[in-house]
DNA sequence: ATTCTAACA
DNA sequence: TGTTAGAA
């Protein structure tokens, strides 16, 4: 399985993604009855969400505390959506082989913990490092 | 024990 | 957004 499976892999109870997001329950609900987020549904109906989602929300929750609003956040997402995808497509045609075939477990554990750290870093303020640190020591 | 939806003092 | 009731 590769690094694009194992990030949409549909994992995570609601529960989790509030303590990893700083969101709360209802929020997240919320969020996603607004269509920024789409996670998957367990037998039971139960919201299961992949690190893909969770780093949506994380990136939702900075632009909450900036106090952007839902519209705006639309915006910013679809942006970097765009961007991903630009930048994916440039991969392809640069690595082509490298990045599409499976990598070691030790450097899949290598991007996911920089990814998900990088959340938190790169952008803006709002998250701080025990918040995350928590989770990836 | 958890999570889901719907509703609202 | 928080909270709560009733169902799953």
């Amino acid at each position: 399985m590769n690094y694009k499976d194992r990030k949409a892999m549909p994992l995570f109870p609601i529960s989790i993604v509030s303590e990893l997001t700083e969101l709360s329950a209802r929020q997240i609900r919320y969020y996603e009855e607004k269509n920024l987020v789409a996670p998957l549904r367990s037998e039971g109906n139960r919201r299961l969400f992949s690190f893909y989602d969770v780093d949506r929300l994380i990136e939702i929750k900075r632009l909450i505390d900036e106090g952007v609003n839902l519209a705006g956040i639309k915006q910013v997402l679809k942006l970097k959506e765009n961007q991903v995808q630009e930048s994916e497509a440039k991969a392809n045609k640069d690595h082509n082989k490298v990045y599409k075939k499976d990598m070691s477990d030790k450097e899949l554990h290598q991007l996911l913990r920089r990814e998900l750290l990088e959340s938190g870093y790169l952008n803006k303020p709002s998250i701080n490092q025990g918040d995350l640190s928590r989770f990836y020591h």
